[in-house]
DNA sequence: CAATGATAACCTGTCGAACAGGTCTGACAA
DNA sequence: TTGTCAGACCTGTTCGACAGGTTATCATTG
């Protein structure tokens, strides 16, 4: 029995893949933190004495899942937690079927109804006063009918309820979710959404902030969640997909 | 004003990027699917006119998001989704403290809970057996005080859990949630609980998989709900870590 | 003395050629 | 028909080289 048994799944068969390995050991080891820099890749190659190409290799490894930020010139930095990464993930698992719109949509709903409730209780005086201004951004850009306002005034309103929850999780997942949804979407479909849907959306915000800003974390559960249901009744109703891929699966799940 | 100002978020400064991003866009468009294979690194050299090295890097960063998998000598394939790279970067933000096991644990209920309820709903018979059946092995090893087949059976009924709500994002992060966490708190202690708790964890598994089973989705929540209170409990216990970082984070918070 | 600018050291990005070793296919032989 | 073997193909790794960007040092200059 060989004595690396104590280890036996980390025995990578590559080399830069070890070298990957030695370089997030090196991050533990060293307590490093986001901002820090890492070694340059000539460091490596004389300190574990393999090539450059393989050193490479491994750097790209952690620069794709977003632990590494490597640019030209420039030293490699560690990165600071961000939904690139994620997004692409999911990205792909949507291109390829292995996961429906409307799963990314219940994930996002779950999330979000608990984001919102976290927001209530947890969320700084300065917090809801960011989410009272954009809210009145939102109305503005929806009585000049700015579309591309009201969007970022959306997109902007999410992520701070997400941020409000102090769980940096909802930020990280949402935000990947919903890149990766919509970079699906608008490859179909581009949404106009008429006017009174429109209001009805901003209003819904308006109920969600008006209850997070209150502290009133179930109230602002139920507004969120209303919320989703109009968006999947709208996402449902564009490609008649949920009910189809639900009974396919149960069928499917032996 | 140049013409490629069409697309400026793709104006990638290196060409290992550019290179990464045609594959992907070769996957869309071909409608490859998990286990296809994927072009070979000279191919792709041919296509573009790039060096092998280039090439092997846009490989690495899609093998690293868990998109291709590489080994030598055969084809490169499309790889099913898996939780692995997810992990990886769970770990990563775990490590550098820029989430806290609390803010896992705390995503991984609102997930598990809602799992519970999809899978008390959408279950097959299958499933409902499979679920049974482990649920006995997991008394059994109870009574023999086996635990390495305690927690491999707490691993398979979550998992069972998880893919019985048929949605596969369920499945996805919380075995990366899982994992990133495990693999953290590994490294700080080892878990010994006591046989008291033990029984009492059984327990709970029991009567979640059975309320499951029974399609009682309201009362499973809840049972799962239970369950993660007394995970949290424990583990605010061993580092007692939970309110110090919420309050921390809130006077940050600005 | 301080600000400024040039230079040198260092770093990443890319290329090319080469060899080792694994995998797969197809032809040939038993 | 089956088994085996050789050759084509593929990934893993190395070395050397050059371009171009970044940074820090240092000497020049106001």
């Amino acid at each position: 029995m060989p004595l690396f048994e104590s280890i036996p799944l980390f025995a990578s068969p590559t080399l830069s893949a070890q070298v990957a390995r030695h370089l997030l050991e090196l991050i533990a080891r060293d307590k490093l933190r986001p901002g820090d820099v890492a070694p340059s890749e000539a460091q490596i190659c004389r300190e574990l004495d393999v090539s450059r190409g393989c050193v490479r290799e491994a750097y790209r490894t952690l620069a794709a899942l977003g632990i590494l930020a490597i640019e030209s010139g420039r030293r490699p930095r560690l990165q600071t937690m961000n939904a690139h990464a994620l997004s692409q993930i999911f990205g792909y698992a949507l291109e390829t079927s292995q996961v429906s719109p409307s799963d990314v949509l219940e994930t996002r709903r779950v999330l979000e109804v608990q984001a919102v409730q976290l927001a209530a209780r947890h969320a700084s005086k300065a917090q809801r006063q960011r989410l009272a201004v954009e809210m009145r951004h939102m109305h503005n850009a929806l009585e000049v009918l700015d579309r591309p306002r009201l969007v970022a005034s959306d997109l902007a309103i999410h992520t701070l309820l997400a941020e409000a929850s102090l769980n940096p999780l909802n930020p990280l997942l949402l935000n990947a979710l919903r890149a990766s949804l919509e970079h699906q979407m608008n490859l179909n479909m581009g949404t106009r959404r008429s006017v009174k849907d429109l209001r009805r959306i901003v209003d819904a915000h308006g109920s969600i902030v008006e209850r997070v800003c209150a502290g009133d974390a179930a109230r602002a559960a139920v507004a969120m969640s209303r919320h989703f249901d109009l968006s999947a009744v709208a996402m449902s109703e564009l490609m008649s997909d949920t009910k189809a891929t639900r009974s396919r699966r149960r069928a499917v799940a032996k």
